[in-house]
RNA sequence: UGGGGUAUGGGGUAAUUGGCAGCCCGCCGGAUUCUGGUUCCGUCAGUCUAGGUUCGAGUCCUAGUACCCCAGCCA
């Protein structure tokens, strides 16, 4: 799938319009800023594909940079693996950059701020700090430590830095107005102390940058001029805004943008509540095919093209919305169908027998690869009087408008014969446990010589020649909230039952030669990709669209 | 409760900034098809509410309503 070029937007426009107005000489520079305590999920793909593709759209350039300001939460792992999901995308950062880099200008700046009497230390406790911030419509009340000296201020501040002062003992805060409406120009903490162990700096500091303090100086520094995030930030503009206009820096500083972030019906994108599925157990790690992180869905064979192009025609807005997980699913078939190449899968094996069949004989039929690609050609598949057919595919009482074998009806194999079947072979239980049929000799290579027509061609594995193998299928691992709603308790909607697993799949003997990671289309049951650790494990990637699935549904 | 943000078919998203409400997904119907897949054609369906300005309003004005975000030493 090639990509299309992005829709224009209201970030696009801006940008358009700054470079219009040489407002940053005609630069452009975006970054993705993950803090490194998680996985990437599809949510954060929006971000990526916004962040990288404007940069590209305008000639500009795109960092990845950490946010790495808070030691508790941070951990190399996810470094790693962030990096490595970006390039999955399809994204090269011009560079990998870390805001713990910043660490000393940052602090440089804190007693700039200082001595311009813009921020002091404050000893009071967590609940003192709280409480005097008032509330929504109630104005905060400044603190004991608001007008401290600037000398007295500046010692503390070193001794924060020295290590000496214990956790939550003192913060640093900016001096701006406790009665301000919006709270988060309420004396906002810059620094806070915590003896810790960072993935990067080790043990230098004692003292670590809010998010605030160091979001927009870090922008600063790396020369971003578009600094876009998500709309939870809007209420931070006035600050990020603030904390630029007290430095000395060029007047073309960063601007900060907020667009909707992007969520899924049936999709959790909570960071700690897809830690709790993995720390607990509730699924075999964070690349588990049923979890929304990009290695899973890679895992589970979703083309990162496919992703790209979902964000890119969702657009940028500035409105919450949910998106149904079936649009992406609309994607990952349409990119898939054009490349994925077909082969033959029967998931629940019914033993189909063709009793004019001469004994012992065998052919081999030519099918095509990929019908949507003649160029892919066609392979050979073994062909006998002994076969598994999909379970599905017999009733012996068919329903209305159902257009597969029953007795007395003549279906096509695909690429085979066209067989009808006579009578069946069933246990003490009553259940079907055989099929027999007769097969047309003169229809060889599916077409009948009087050109009668048939209202079904089936899937099939020859049983002499079928390799047996597994294939996972995946329900929503999360029932679906309600849009606008907000569900209850973390994980009560999880629905444990997500993954079946058909250990007695029968597949054609190519499918044993896939490469591990390969996405193939079982023909007639949908997109499956090879595990790359097992060999004959098939993750379904996407089911196909199933008319007879809908009819059914329709007539309850 | 104060501040900020957002409302366009079933779901998303456009509308040259006051000028024919378009596109995608989905649904439904039809054609093609050796995958009930794909492809193609067609149908249905929308400007949050109530007023106002105007020849003309999704767009401007007034008043409402609904939803989202903000009271971490998280980001």
């Amino acid at each position: 799938m090639t990509d299309a070029p992005a829709a224009n937007d209201f970030i696009r426009d801006i940008v358009r319009r700054d470079n219009e107005q040489g407002t940053f000489g005609g630069r452009v520079q975006t970054r993705f800023p993950p803090e490194p305590n998680g996985y990437l999920h599809i949510g954060h793909a929006k971000a990526i594909v916004v962040d990288f593709g404007i940069a590209g759209d305008f000639g500009g350039l795109c960092n990845l940079r950490f946010d790495d300001t808070n030691p508790d939460t941070e951990e190399t792992e996810y470094v790693d693996s962030i990096v490595s999901d970006i390039a999955w995308l399809g994204y090269a950062p011009a560079s990998v950059l870390y805001a713990s880099d910043y660490f000393e200008q940052l602090y440089a700046w804190a007693e700039l701020l200082v001595r311009a009497g813009k921020a002091y230390v404050d000893d009071s406790d967590p609940e003192t700090l709280s409480a005097q911030r008032g509330g929504f419509g109630k104005p905060g009340i400044e603190s004991a430590y608001r007008n401290r000296g600037v000398d007295e201020n500046l010692a503390l501040l070193r001794l924060m830095r020295a290590g000496e002062c214990p956790d939550g003992s003192r913060v640093l805060r900016a001096k701006i107005d406790m009665q301000h409406e919006n709270m988060q120009m309420r004396d906002p903490i810059m620094y806070r102390i915590r003896h810790a162990e960072h993935h990067r700096t080790g043990e230098a500091w004692t003292i670590y940058p809010t998010y605030d303090w160091a979001h927009g100086q870090s922008d600063a520094i790396e020369g971003v001029t578009h600094s876009v995030c998500t709309l939870e930030f809007d209420s931070h503009r006035a600050l990020y805004d603030w904390f630029l206009e007290q430095l000395p820096l060029p007047s073309d500083r960063p601007r900060q943008i907020e667009f909707a972030r992007l969520e899924f019906t049936h999709t959790v994108t909570s960071k700690r509540r897809l830690k709790t599925l993995v720390d607990d157990g509730l699924v075999d790690g964070w690349d588990d095919p049923r979890m929304p992180t990009l290695r899973a869905l890679r895992r589970r064979g979703y083309p990162a093209a496919a992703i790209r192009q979902f964000c890119r025609d969702i657009g940028t807005t500035r409105t919450n919305s949910r998106q149904a997980i079936e649009a992406l699913e609309s994607y990952v078939r349409r990119g898939l169908n054009a490349v994925a190449q077909r082969r033959m899968a029967v998931l629940r094996p019914l033993k189909l027998v063709l009793t004019n069949w001469p004994e012992g004989q065998m052919e081999h039929f030519e099918v095509a690869n990929n019908p949507e690609n003649p160029v892919d050609g066609v392979r050979s598949v073994a062909f006998s009087g002994e076969l598994w057919i999909e379970a599905d595919d017999f009733a012996e009482v068919p329903p209305p408008k159902f257009f597969r074998l029953s007795p007395g009806r003549e279906v096509r194999l695909r690429g085979a014969y066209l067989v009808t079947a006579t009578d069946v072979v069933k246990d003490e239980q009553g259940q079907v446990v055989q099929v027999n049929a007769t097969y047309d000799p003169g229809s060889r290579g599916g077409n009948a010589p009087d050109g009668r027509k048939v209202k079904s061609t089936m899937h099939w594995v020859s049983a002499a020649h079928a390799v047996t193998g597994t294939a996972a299928l995946y329900d929503r691992l999360f029932s679906a909230p309600v849009p606008g709603e907000r569900t209850g308790e973390p994980l009560d909607d999880l629905n444990p039952e997500s993954r079946y697993v058909l250990t007695n799949c029968r597949f054609e003997a190519a499918l044993a030669q896939t490469a591990p990671g390969e996405v193939v289309q079982f023909e007639r049951l949908g997109y499956f990709a090879h595990d790359p650790n097992e060999p004959l494990l098939f993750h379904r990637t996407v089911g196909l669209r199933d008319e007879w699935a809908a009819i059914q549904k329709r007539q309850g």
